[in-house]
RNA sequence: UGGGGUGUCGCCAAGUUGGUAAGGCAACGGGUUUUGAUCCCGUCAUUGCGCAGGUUCGAGUCCUGCCACCCCAGCCA
């Protein structure tokens, strides 16, 4: 990340820090810090706030901590720390320390004692409900909880024995005390500590009280001598209340939260809830679906960490609403890709041509380069032989001038091999074409036939040699650009067709494809080897994305 | 009807003190090409920057008034 192509365009909150560290606040020092809530795995929406934090305290020679946000272990586990760990360092980035909320959690308490002897906290014994009624609404203030002007004695007394364990869940709750008629809902006396009997995964079961958010948030940021706070636009109205707490508890180091807006992206969801809400039922296959916004789901579908970096840079950073395409997250892939990925060939529907005057049992070997404008990438050999398979996208009985492809009667060249004509269509009982009779001019390996031209070049693979493969091609998981705001059920907007499966044929030097590895199906697009299911005797492809298609474009303007 | 935000090309987005609208993606032309890919060239907000007024020699940038959209009423983060 330390490239400096990799630097942000200009945005709002760069300028900030560049002024501040101009004016030599915090002595010019940057330290920013990534807090995720372990209670999900991290998408796209998260690699952009990643991106940010990590990428700002780098530029200004700064380092950002991570931090769990976890004061709720009801919904927190460890499986969630360790995937998002391993998320964060795949995406290229080093943290400076690995932080919990948790760790502070006695220093939390001494704080709150602390409010509650300034008087600026106090025990309310409502129930959940009560205190909803108390908070008013929208545009009618709140009303004063009857317990709010218990003694300070009181309040520290009930307080130490929720923390000693002596209330059952929800019998009591610590709250500051502010103003319940502000205009700012956040500030109508927020609840900061709240009694929960559960084992916490880092804690154990030293804790029954627990901090929340807002309390534990800007005070984390403090103690670990963050500068600048980065977080999302929702926490915005938030911020009169971290900036109260940390004034109220006058602590020396008073971070700068500065929000930005989210991410958005068609044709999917970014929310943790809906998210899960997929895994759970099964709709896909665990949070690494290939189909999936996570950070995993991308990996797995074949996207690099630099790509991603490259869209986060891309798609800036500002306040405002955005709705970024997909087209935008396709084009970083593709541009990484066309320069990193060898290329190969492989075919996803088989169709079988026979080269009726090449000997049967007879090689050509071809020696073929793996990169057309890399050197450096070498070359490998592939055999031609009397049959092989070709796309049955890439062959038509009949067609016009600007079908560049294989059409009965005509010519076409088969990539880095020879020029052939198709003779004749075998077709079965059913009507299906099941094999295409050719021939071959053995005089055009590396050169044209003379005073004829042959419609184009398609991709083959040798029926002798070549692989079966599974190929995975996805579309986007649901059929509307942005289902969060569809008021119909998800379900109803789910994509049937979002994953296809086909039973392709690839060229032998794929049988040692590691996982996870990339690769350019020549004219198919690129290609990644998946991680969970591919094994050199039963290869699983997934398509990250195609090549940009503007055949498709023809076609679909009715050119053909 | 309270508070907090946002509105610049189809999408994202620059636009530091007012001085005469960057860039990327997409799209559309054309060239090269044994990938209809890549690459290269060109077009793409002609008083237009949510709308309406105002200040000014001059406003996307300042002022006033509207309009639209987003967020906030968890003992979630």
């Amino acid at each position: 990340m330390s490239s400096t192509e990799e630097k942000y365009p200009n945005n709002f909150i760069r300028n900030i820090i560049e002024q501040d560290v101009a004016d030599g606040k915090n002595e010019g020092a940057v330290m920013t810090r990534f807090p995720p809530e372990p209670n999900g795995y991290l998408h796209i929406g998260h690699a952009k706030a990643i991106c940010l934090s990590f990428g700002m305290a780098e530029e200004f020679g700064g380092e950002t901590n991570l931090r769990f946000d976890d004061t709720n272990p009801l919904k927190e586990s460890v499986e969630y720390v360790n995937a998002i760990k391993r998320d964060i360092e795949w995406l290229g980035f080093k943290w400076k320390e690995e932080r919990y909320a948790s760790d502070y959690f006695p220093q939390l308490y001494e704080f709150a004692e602390q409010l509650i002897k300034d008087g600026k906290a106090y025990v309310d014994s409502l129930t959940a409900d009560e205190i909803r009624e108390y908070r008013g609404t929208l545009t009618e203030p709140g009303k004063n909880s009857p317990h709010r002007d218990r003694s300070i004695d009181e309040n520290m007394d009930l307080f130490r024995r929720m923390k000693a364990g002596e209330f059952a869940d929800g019998e009591h709750i610590l709250r500051l005390k502010i103003d319940m008629a502000s205009p700012n809902m956040n500030m109508r006396d927020p609840a900061i500590y709240r009694i929960r009997h559960v084992e916490h995964h880092q804690t154990g079961n030293e804790w029954c009280i627990y901090p929340m958010y807002d309390y534990t948030h800007c005070l984390s940021d403090s103690l670990e001598g963050i500068t600048h706070s980065l977080c999302d636009l929702s926490f915005e109205a938030h911020r009169p209340l971290y900036d109260w707490v940390l004034d109220e508890l006058a602590m020396n180091c008073h971070p700068q939260q500065i929000e930005f807006s989210r991410l958005n992206l068609q044709f999917t969801v970014m929310s943790k809830r809906k998210l899960r809400q997929l895994v759970e039922e099964g709709i896909i296959d665990g949070w690494d679906d290939p189909r999936l916004p996570t950070i995993s789901g991308l990996r797995r579908r074949g996207y690099t960490p630099a790509a991603i970096r490259d869209f986060c840079r891309r798609i800036g950073v500002t306040k405002s609403d955005n709705n970024v395409e997909l087209a935008l997250l396709q084009s970083v892939i593709r541009e990484d890709l066309e320069d990193s990925a060898p290329r190969v060939m492989g075919v996803l529907k088989p169709l079988k041509l026979v080269i009726e005057n090449f000997p049967e049992g007879e090689k050509v070997a071809l020696d073929v380069a793996n990169h057309p404008k890399d050197e450096t990438m070498g070359t490998r050999s592939l055999n031609f032989t009397r049959e092989v398979y070709i796309d049955r996208e890439d062959f038509r009985e009949e067609a016009n001038k600007k079908y560049k492809r294989l059409v009965l009667g005509s010519e076409v060249r088969l990539r880095y091999g020879f020029v052939i004509k198709a003779e004749e269509v075998i077709k079965d009982a059913s009507g299906e074409i099941a094999e295409v009779r050719c021939s071959y001019d053995p005089d055009t390996l590396g050169k044209n036939p003379e005073g004829r031209k042959v419609r184009g070049v398609i991709h083959w693979v040798s029926a002798e040699e070549g692989l079966p493969a599974e190929i995975r091609v996805y579309e986007p998981l649901f059929t509307v650009d942005f289902p969060d705001a569809d008021e119909r059920d998800y379900h109803e907007l789910i994509n049937p067709e979002s994953l296809e499966v086909h039973h392709g044929i690839v060229e032998p030097s794929l049988k040692d494809a590691t996982l996870e590895q990339r690769f350019q199906f020549e004219r198919e697009g690129y290609f990644c080897a998946d991680s969970k299911d591919s094994s050199p005797d039963n290869l699983v492809f997934n398509r990250v994305v195609g090549l940009r298609d503007t055949w498709a474009k023809i076609e679909k303007a009715g050119g053909a």
